[in-house]
DNA sequence: TAGATTGTTAATCGATTAACAATC
DNA sequence: TAGATTGTTAATCGATTAACAATC
């Protein structure tokens, strides 16, 4: 298989999203231009997009919704369990854990961490117990902890990470307004709010000057 | 000026956020090579995205990392004030007001918004008020709000968007799960976090598979 | 002045779009 | 069978990298 460039791995979820869509719409079958013209992108993109995965259609029919959603869903990795924690139980962290979807979809919150006594063992979120930081490396270890979301500042996530990498863990969902430089063996997803906000501004500031 | 591509425009944020770094370590100059050292990316596409918007740098000083750093923040819309809201006052929204750097950058988040009579008038965050969702229009008509986070689930963050749009809202900061679809003159930045969750689930599985 | 490093042009690489034969 | 629509190759477009003259 021909190595898949990251364009077309943000676009798969976006695709599994509107087939979840048309399964709810009771919908059986969509054409490469029918979904193209709901995206608002090619339908040669969306053709070449899966083909890059396999032969997911039938000439003359389109894709079967259902079968395509699943096929998309493997893709993701959404048809296995994966196990993952977070830390930081702050809001960030709780607006996460609560995050419903998640655990439909194979998700399986264990566990948040904190060093907030105030929160450690005397509250739980969405069902799921806030433990103490510091006993975060045996439990990773103990629970086989796929993933690891950090949802608080930069340095003590720097630090928890490097800890975490140590004792094996592969893949962050990171919050933290830094990168964390580790190897390609470790799996980092960041998610920079800031960032986001700042192309947010960028585009009002370009329009502003447009208009001028 | 030619058009900025999105890809630009992205890296934009991240160059800003290297670049504080290096003021607070103060550091006056930097080269390109410096700073792809740091950041990863190569030098030549360093040069070429600065030089979409100007000259930016002396050849044989490289980069003076203060001004570069504040022209850079120009460009972002840094340098004057943006009013926003936040419509939706659970952990999501709350986190979204907590997160403290927006205040320094010139984002002022005036009020939350909700429909729970348990949080309206009886809970500031960061010191914000809640308020009735029920009487955004006329807030954000009066205040002159430029800025609409939606942090709140599809069906009633398209709804609100749609009013929004009508009475002149021009920008959202949309954490829900669906495309709003506006035209171009609406500009939409979208947080999809669970498609960020299922890009890291990509590559999870496409690990995997590689070891098998 | 010599050395360093930018700004910028040209070359390469990769991603998107167009076109159409294959086939359901 | 005829019509529809995929899978796939070829053409185009755009983004990244390399190279080097300009210049501080």
């Amino acid at each position: 298989m021909r190595k898949i460039s990251k364009a077309v791995i943000t676009r798969l979820p976006r695709y599994y999203r509107y087939l979840d869509e048309l399964i709810q719409q009771d919908v059986e079958r969509v054409s490469s231009k029918e979904l193209s013209d709901m995206m608002n992108v090619t339908a040669s993109q969306i053709r070449q997009d899966l083909n890059n995965f396999g032969g997911f259609g039938q000439q003359g029919y389109g894709y079967n919704v259902k079968y395509l959603y699943d096929e998309i869903g493997k893709l993701l990795g959404l048809d296995v369990t994966h196990k993952m924690i977070i830390v930081g139980a702050g809001n960030l962290g709780q607006a996460i854990a609560n995050y419903g979807n998640f655990r439909n979809r194979g998700f399986e919150i264990t566990a948040l961490f904190d060093k907030n006594k105030d929160l450690i063992g005397k509250k739980t979120v969405n069902g799921t117990e806030i433990r103490d930081i510091s006993t975060i490396i045996d439990y990773v270890k103990n629970e086989n902890i796929e993933i690891v979301a950090l949802a608080l500042p930069k340095g003590p996530a720097t630090d928890i990470a490097e800890k975490l990498v140590e004792c094996g863990v592969k893949a962050f969902w990171n919050f933290a307004h830094t990168d964390l430089g580790f190897s390609d063996d470790i799996i980092v997803e960041n998610v920079h709010l800031s960032e986001s906000l700042m192309k947010l501004t960028y585009r009002i500031s370009e329009k502003a000057n447009k208009n001028k």
